[in-house]
DNA sequence: TTTCAAGGCCAG
DNA sequence: CTGGCCTTGAAA
């Protein structure tokens, strides 16, 4: 349904050095069929953490009403808009990241130096973009190399730990993707930007996925 | 030469 | 399949 030539996304105002500033990503006009009813969720993860979306949103003339919340997740520093839709997700979308804030915080390297960002373990080094212990960095690997495809089955919102993150790996991995963990381990962040709309808890479509170095197969719901 | 992240190996 | 350890190769 979806492949990486269609969603041609611009990025303007992007710095990475300095780090803080505004990122602003816009997609060129795409439709998606949503399949009817469903609730989109915009996920920014970013490293090491926090950011602020401004706005996310369908211009152009879309046709569907959307109605957009955030709020930020201080477990993994996900900032997650979610997007109200229905029907035919039609427009140009536009997510404009503002990393000014973090001029203000103090460096965080200290702060997340012992704990892996996926299951809390003891983290051995940078492994696909962020601090990660060494069992994540393996599945990770084992997960994209291979091309994986794991079901939940549960409601996908597994709670992983390091005593439970054998249990569901498709929430595993979900939390791999959704921490920040790439392929690409040297660009810096913003590590990912996705925008995925899951429309009846069972599809999953996910936009904007290539936007910096993501290739569709680490998307293992598409 | 040193450092370190990616990938390989393999016992459990 | 997992995860700890090892090898490899690129960059500093």
């Amino acid at each position: 349904m979806l492949s990486e030539m269609e969603l041609p996304i611009s990025v303007q105002n992007f710095n990475l050095s300095p780090q803080f500033g505004q990122l602003t990503i816009s997609a060129a006009p795409m439709t998606v069929d949503m399949g009817g009813a469903g609730v989109g969720i915009a996920s920014s993860a970013l490293s090491p953490t926090y950011t602020h979306i401004t706005s996310v949103g369908a211009g152009g003339n879309p046709t569907v009403s959307t109605n957009t919340t955030s709020s930020v997740n201080t477990n993994n520093n996900l900032l997650t808009p979610t997007l109200m839709d229905s029907g035919l997700f039609s427009g140009v979308a536009t997510t404009t990241l503002d990393y000014t804030s973090l001029a203000d915080m103090p460096d965080t390297k200290e702060g997340i130096e012992e704990l892996c960002p996926v299951c809390g373990d003891k983290v051995s080094g940078y492994h696909y973009g962020l601090l990660t212990c060494e069992s994540c960095k393996g599945f990770f690997k084992r997960t994209v190399q291979n091309k994986k495809v794991y079901t939940c089955v549960a409601d996908r919102s597994c709670q992983i730990d390091k005593t439970q993150r054998k249990r569901c790996p498709y929430c595993r991995f979900q939390k791999c993707l959704e921490v920040g963990m790439k392929l690409e381990g040297k660009i810096g962040f913003p590590s990912c930007l996705y925008v995925s709309m899951d429309t009846s808890l069972s599809s999953h479509f996910c936009l904007f996925l290539c936007c910096f170095g993501y290739p569709l197969e680490v998307f293992p719901s598409l």
